[in-house]
RNA sequence: GGAGAGGUGGCUGAGUGGCCGAAGGCGCUGCACUCGAAAUGCAGUAAGGGAGCAAUCCCUUCGUGGGUUCGAAUCCCACCCUCUCCGCCA
């Protein structure tokens, strides 16, 4: 949730910050304009309120026709004041989940993918002594991969993972738990189902989103879009000591979605499907350090893809490209030889306090202060996309796939297919 | 799914219609005592929101939402959650 002192006091900059994540500079307008006869209403309110306490105070020493009659006419006013306040607060609620988190002012300026920018490229372009196959056609023929029969059993965009790909990911789980524990992360499996409240506390069920989510009506939950949405609450209505921060969490779970609006886009294999596995890292941090912390997990990140040895790029991505609750967002880009090109494999995103306002978490720092945490989120693997990028860089002419040296060891082989 | 018990401040725990934002205890903070500490004594100690330049004042919150009432932690209804027993289940 934003915050609504930036949006009063500082009108011009919010309008400014938030155009470049696309939003209309008269939706702050309306929304203050609401604010305001919020404000009123809620003064007007309390004022009757006080009087009622008086009033009612009155009544209990002496009981008077005169008071109890007065007291009468306050309670039906206070009645009609409160029910056209609570249609404004409503209204005001709805109005200010339309404003995203507004970007740093040093992200660069951009309307889309093409205004993001590349910070470096790690590791060679994979080259092949002969022409390399695409990892749908090489899945398939080494039985990794069935995408027909659970287009049968489940319908479009759902794969099976079979043999050494469901070994696969076990393996890069592992790899990663390992790697990150070392780092000092709590592991943790979060539940994948979500209340209306929390979700929304998250930012995730945004306008923008709330399309791309499964919803079960009869018990009012939605399926999570990644274990980020359940990790993230799981200190709602806290207040973290500053002592135990930066507090990271690595978390593993399906991840849930509609993919609503991909028609067409991406639909073969398993790049973009409506579930798969990922394993996230969380983390909470003071305020002042959310930044470094930002690139402690991007670090993370560039640690796991040495360990397999992919070839990679580091993309800060644009303003007008930027997720709905991040003030900054980097991705990781992974090299696809058939594709010739870096495809989205990772991202990490600094939400500063606008999923902390939403959900209620706090630090107190040592002098007594309390200020909202800032959350942070990283993807450690995607298990779909990282078995692209595996298969694909490291095919070889027989039309097997080599096992970088970290997996090896929990795979229990060095090649599939051989 | 069935039966029962219960959800009160950081914790514990009293409170069955007004003097209750809430006793007592623990914890925490400050002060006193002390060379220092412990013990003891005294004082303070929730969050959110609104008005105000400010000092300050006011409102809301006793699981959540509705209802009864001039007035609800307290009475009524629905829901959520926790615990115990039974059933089912991995």
């Amino acid at each position: 949730m934003i915050d609504v002192q930036f949006l009063r006091e500082k009108t011009e900059d919010a309008k400014k910050a938030l155009a470049r994540k696309r939003i209309d500079p008269k939706a702050v307008d309306k929304f203050l304009r609401v604010d305001q006869n919020w404000r009123t209403k809620r003064a007007a309110l309390d004022a009757l309120q006080a009087e009622q306490k008086t009033v009612s105070k009155t009544l209990a020493g002496a009981r008077t026709e005169e008071m109890l009659s007065k007291a009468q006419i306050l309670k039906d006013r206070i009645t009609e004041v409160a029910e056209s306040l609570a249609d404004v607060e409503k209204k005001r609620a709805t109005l200010l989940e339309e404003f995203p988190n507004p970007p740093f002012s040093d992200v660069p300026e951009g309307p889309d993918a093409s205004g993001n920018r590349v910070l470096r490229e790690v590791g060679k372009k994979t080259e092949f002594d002969f022409e390399p196959k695409d990892y749908l056609t090489l899945a398939e023929s080494l039985n990794l991969i069935d995408i027909k029969r659970a287009a049968r059993v489940a319908g479009s965009r759902f794969g099976y993972l079979m043999g050494d790909a469901a070994l696969l990911e076990f393996a890069l789980v592992r790899l990663a738990m390992d790697t990150l524990t070392e780092h000092g992360f709590i592991p943790v499996v979060p539940p994948v189902m979500i209340r209306p409240e929390v979700y929304t506390g998250m930012g995730r069920l945004a306008a923008d989103q709330k399309e791309e989510r499964y919803y079960f009506p009869k018990d009012d939950l939605y399926l999570v879009g990644s274990a980020e949405h359940t990790i993230g609450p799981i200190h709602m209505d806290e207040t973290l000591d500053e002592s135990a921060i930066p507090r990271r969490y690595v978390g593993f779970s399906t991840c849930f979605r509609r993919e609503a609006g991909s028609y067409g886009k991406d639909t073969k294999g398993i790049l973009r499907v409506h579930q798969f596995d990922k394993v996230e890292m969380f983390a909470f941090a003071d305020p002042a350090l959310s930044e470094k912390e930002h690139r402690f997990l991007v670090d993370r990140q560039e640690e796991l893809m040495q360990k397999l040895e992919l070839p990679y790029r580091v993309v800060e991505v644009c303003a007008g490209d930027m997720g709905w609750t991040d003030a900054r967002q980097f991705d990781i880009e992974t090299w696809i030889p058939s594709e010739r090109s870096y495809r989205e494999t990772q991202s990490c995103s600094n939400t500063t306090d606008f999923q902390a306002r939403g959900i209620n978490v706090k630090v107190k720092r040592k002098d007594g202060e309390k200020t909202y945490a800032h959350m942070l989120n990283a993807t450690a693997f995607a298990i779909g996309r990282t078995l692209i990028a595996l298969i694909e860089n490291h095919q070889t002419k027989k039309g097997t796939v080599k096992v970088p040296k970290a997996l090896q060891e929990y795979l229990g082989k060095k090649e599939i297919g051989s």
